[in-house]
RNA sequence: GCCCCUAUCGUCUAGUGGUUAGGACACCACUCUUUCAAGGUGGCGGCACGGGUUCAAAUCCCGUUGGGGGCACCA
């Protein structure tokens, strides 16, 4: 059997798409599942909607996910001389024409067809042209396409995840090969290069379904034997919709930005519109590059549930160790200057860590740790007015921080078993529950009424700041009785 | 308008003629507990509809409906 090499060819007219992601991914686990080659492909010929730094950030967004390719980056726009050979070939071979109509002229006939409610296809005008004819439209200059012939009949192919697929050729228009600019268009570009790079299955979405007869017609016609398809079904919106900006995050470096491990990505991804067949759900990329195959590939739409994707990203926080942890988190911190510079992390990486491991269960997304620790860094926060209402009101509050904190002051380890023994100690003394005094401390040193166990929190805290917190509080509260 | 794809809990899915239709997310309850999480236990909830085929249909066939995609000198 022949190599297998497949191949993603991103159009760089934006970030890296999560639909282009999964089909990316799925593309990388087949070829690592079969031993073969994963290509990639900029499809840029479009020079007007295409950037390089659109290009660099697809690599980058790629590359994060670990989506590593093989082989040099191809790009069409540097390959544009092939393609023109080819459709010389093609015209050569009577299996293509030029076209003298202009795009303001086909899009007339088209918006009338539209009205007449008929089929929109080319009528073949340029066909029927003499050679006579075309020697004057080429002496005046006429800017000139050249049409793919279609000829009559019907194309089948076997889809590797629909089956059998058909259409009649009546239904496919002559369609343009090469812009009278000289470019290829899309459907001939890719033709002559999944050719070029021997690419044996491809493998894209949905959309492409269409394009697929027109393609399999091109390889008859350069008398090459198509490659293998597999068709992914799109990813849809909650509502059923098409991924679009409205929804959401729509590309990879804002999921990145927010916080999800690539881990968890890769993943989920996945997990949409695949399934490994038994019940397990949090599978390393080995696991799924093992187990992958495009037959289980399942051939309706799946819906992106960003529920299920934080739910995942929490299990991946909670699957890295300390060291691991603290390191993905500190440029989410950085990027909020709640810490300053990589220098001064150094010096603090100890305590750093013990903030990030206090933290981390509650935590779904890097951001998180941003938002629920906040306190950690910064005095700068405010008291959640919510349970100020019914923490700070509690009777003689003020008088109990004040001898707590005096209590607290005095220890002489000030570490989560002594200050949980003392607390209690003297709530005891004062019968009253822990609790009345648990959570008033703990929006006295956080401003929340959720987070890590008290005590450790605390102890992390540390004695002086821990102090000075309670100080702060006990002047709020006695300007709230005034 | 024409063509194509598609249909199991709200969502992701397992299931390939005979299952009490399984799991996960979400949701609810209980539990643990100083809060919130995390964890544990339990619960709610599904074969879109109508015809066939068959002893037997979620599973095969046809239609309807719903959803998605495509019909460019975009990719």
């Amino acid at each position: 059997m022949s190599e297998v090499r497949v191949r993603i060819a991103p159009s760089p007219s934006g970030y890296l798409h999560v639909g282009t992601a999964r089909t990316a991914l799925f593309n990388w686990l087949f070829a690592k599942n079969q031993n073969g080659k994963f290509i990639l492909r900029i499809e840029d010929t479009d020079s007007a909607r295409s950037s390089s730094e659109m290009i660099s950030a697809i690599l980058e967004s790629l590359q994060w996910l670990g989506l590593q390719w093989d082989e040099q980056p191809y790009h069409q726009s540097a390959r544009l001389d092939i393609y023109r050979d080819y459709s010389q070939k093609l015209l050569k071979d009577n299996k293509a024409y030029y076209c003298y109509c202009s795009p303001e002229l086909l899009d007339k006939k088209r918006e009338s067809a539209k009205q007449a409610k008929k089929a929109p296809r080319y009528d073949r005008t340029c066909l029927s042209l003499t050679e006579e004819e075309r020697e004057e439209l080429n002496k005046k200059g006429m800017p000139k396409a050249i049409r793919f012939f279609v000829s009559l009949g019907k194309t089948v192919y076997h889809d590797l995840v629909h089956g059998d697929l058909e259409r009649e050729h009546s239904e496919i228009e002559d369609f343009i090969i090469l812009r009278s600019d000289g470019v290829a268009t899309y459907n001939f570009a890719c033709v002559v290069d999944d050719v070029e790079m021997r690419i044996s299955h491809i493998i894209r979405g949905d959309d492409h379904i269409s394009n697929t007869f027109k393609q399999i017609l091109l390889y008859q016609a350069l008398g090459i034997e198509p490659p293998q398809f597999a068709h992914l079904p799109l990813i849809l919106t909650k509502n059923r919709a098409k991924l679009s900006k409205r929804f959401g995050a729509v590309s990879v470096t804002e999921y990145r930005d927010e916080g999800y491990l690539p881990e968890t990505m890769v993943n989920f991804l996945a997990l949409l519109g695949w399934a490994p067949g038994d019940d397990r759900e949090i599978l390393p990329k080995k696991e799924l590059v093992r187990l992958f195959s495009l037959e289980k590939v399942s051939s309706a739409n799946p819906v992106f549930d960003l529920e299920k994707l934080e739910w995942m990203n929490g299990e991946y926080i909670r699957k890295l160790n300390k060291e691991e942890l603290t390191e993905r988190v500190i440029p989410f911190l950085l990027k909020e200057n709640l810490i300053s510079s990589e220098e001064e992390i150094s010096g603090k990486r100890e305590w750093l860590t013990k903030v990030v491991w206090l933290l981390r269960e509650r935590c779904h997304k890097l951001t998180d740790f941003v938002h629920l620790g906040r306190f950690f860094f910064t005095d700068n926060f405010e008291y959640d007015a919510e349970v100020v209402k019914k923490q700070f009101t509690i009777e003689n509050i003020a008088t109990h921080l004040q001898e707590l904190q005096k209590r607290w002051g005095e220890l002489k380890d000030f570490n989560k078993e002594n200050l949980e023994k003392l607390l209690r100690d003297f709530a005891g003394e004062l019968n009253i529950k822990p609790a009345n005094l648990i959570h008033p401390v703990r929006v006295a040193v956080s401003g929340l009424s959720v987070g890590p166990g008290l005590f450790e929190m605390v102890e992390v805290l540390g004695r002086e700041k821990v102090l000075e917190r309670i100080t702060r509080a006990i002047k709020y509260v006695n300007r709230l009785n005034l």
